[in-house]
DNA sequence: CCAAAAGTGTTTAAATTACACCCATGG
DNA sequence: CCATGGGTGTAATTTAAACACTTTTGG
């Protein structure tokens, strides 16, 4: 390699973002509707090439909260695809990453050349554009195998939630049921949430109990590592 | 993005290959010494910028192929490391593969600008240039991660191997002592390997019985996923 | 008092752990 | 016959799985 160099300076490089969220719904992920080339028209990944003057976690930041104004939120690297003819315009490498927030938390609002900004359930996602709907099937994979291995449904759930909702949301993710007793049983002995001693009101039955993460504890087993096995 | 696409198409995207094997001494990875510039003159890991006719996966094959000799393995991405200033002559991104092979069957000779290639000892490995020592710990993270959710162990050791010397594989990789009783028995159950019929000779000791792996278990539990916790 | 979801224990089966001695070979 | 690593079983504990009825609230 030498002067030649130049041929291999030709690249760009995007990020594309997997942004789940959770609601009475179930789970759903977030989509931009394109109001520029190419695949103007129709709804993708949030996702944008990136400046080659900043680090690339730092752009997938960036790029997210450039379309659709989310900011502060964790956001993990899940893989690169590289596919030769995956962009009309050139060689594009993307690099997914996935994020998950509390939809109430948050307000989604499209900008720059987003023309809209939407949440869609997971399970009723349109034909995507680039290799977008591979990268989804990426994340769904990913995001089951981490909630497998730490305690991450907090982050999809408001501050404070019942044990059901908690419930909800492993069923949604893992797309399996689980035994009501069991569940709360294996839950609460990993000991990672704590009673607020709070309970639901203005609900037509009996309320239940809220329940808050325990930071301590969570910070432990995200280090630590755990099984969730039902 | 219109006309000013030209400034985002001048990245360049690199792999970077970790490939693991294994002998009597432990678990190795393999180097290159660089006979190019930048960091001429240093071990480092096989990797190269990529031409961008080629697809990513493909990529990954060949730099290691030209760089080693090393071919027909198969090799898995783990992820793309891309800090602004992480190579000297612009913007590079470089993406991490790794791969495990018996250092038996296959014959490393350095290739291309890669003047020697050569196993280290994987707690004895210099300082490496760019950020490639942090990719090899990355690697080491996911090798971990790995071989308790599938069993690649097999790819790390010769056709026939004793059940020691499985053992010493996953306390090498894994960084812990089993019980031989309990390995055993773990190992068994789990029914993806089988007896030969053959033993060992030449040895000083009782013979131990030779193994092979059930490639029929084998795909069942890579695509079903399994559990080795001890 | 009805509807709707919350909440709660026990029994059985399976998996994991801890642990110590005899075996087969070469020198 | 000695040194070296190979090979084996059981009991105790822990964890997972299956399973049905009572409670609390609002309307």
């Amino acid at each position: 390699m030498d002067l030649n160099l130049q041929k291999y300076f030709q690249a760009a490089v995007s990020v594309d973002n997997v942004v789940f969220g959770f609601d009475e719904t179930g789970l759903n992920v977030l989509l931009i509707y394109r109001g520029a080339d190419p695949y103007r028209n129709c709804w993708a990944l949030p996702g944008d090439l990136i400046s080659l003057d900043t680090n690339l976690d730092t752009s997938a930041v960036t790029v997210l909260q450039n379309l659709t104004g989310l900011q502060h939120l964790y956001m993990d690297q899940i893989r690169t695809f590289g596919r030769v003819d995956r962009h009309p315009y050139g060689r594009v490498f993307t690099v997914a990453y996935f994020a998950l927030i509390k939809i109430e938390d948050y307000r989604v609002s499209a900008q720059s050349w987003a023309e809209e900004a939407a949440w869609f359930p997971i399970h009723d996602v349109p034909d995507l554009p680039f290799d977008h709907n591979e990268i989804l099937e990426f994340a769904k994979e990913q995001l089951k195998m981490k909630i497998r291995k730490q305690p991450i449904g907090f982050e999809l759930l408001p501050k404070h939630f019942t044990l059901s909702e908690l419930q909800r949301l492993y069923e949604a993710i893992l797309d399996e049921e689980f035994d009501v007793r069991n569940f709360r049983k294996k839950i609460l002995s990993m000991d990672f949430i704590a009673d607020t001693g709070l309970k639901q009101n203005a609900v037509t039955h009996r309320p239940a109990k809220l329940y808050k993460y325990n930071a301590r504890k969570y910070n432990k087993l995200i280090t630590s590592g755990f099984d969730f096995d039902l």
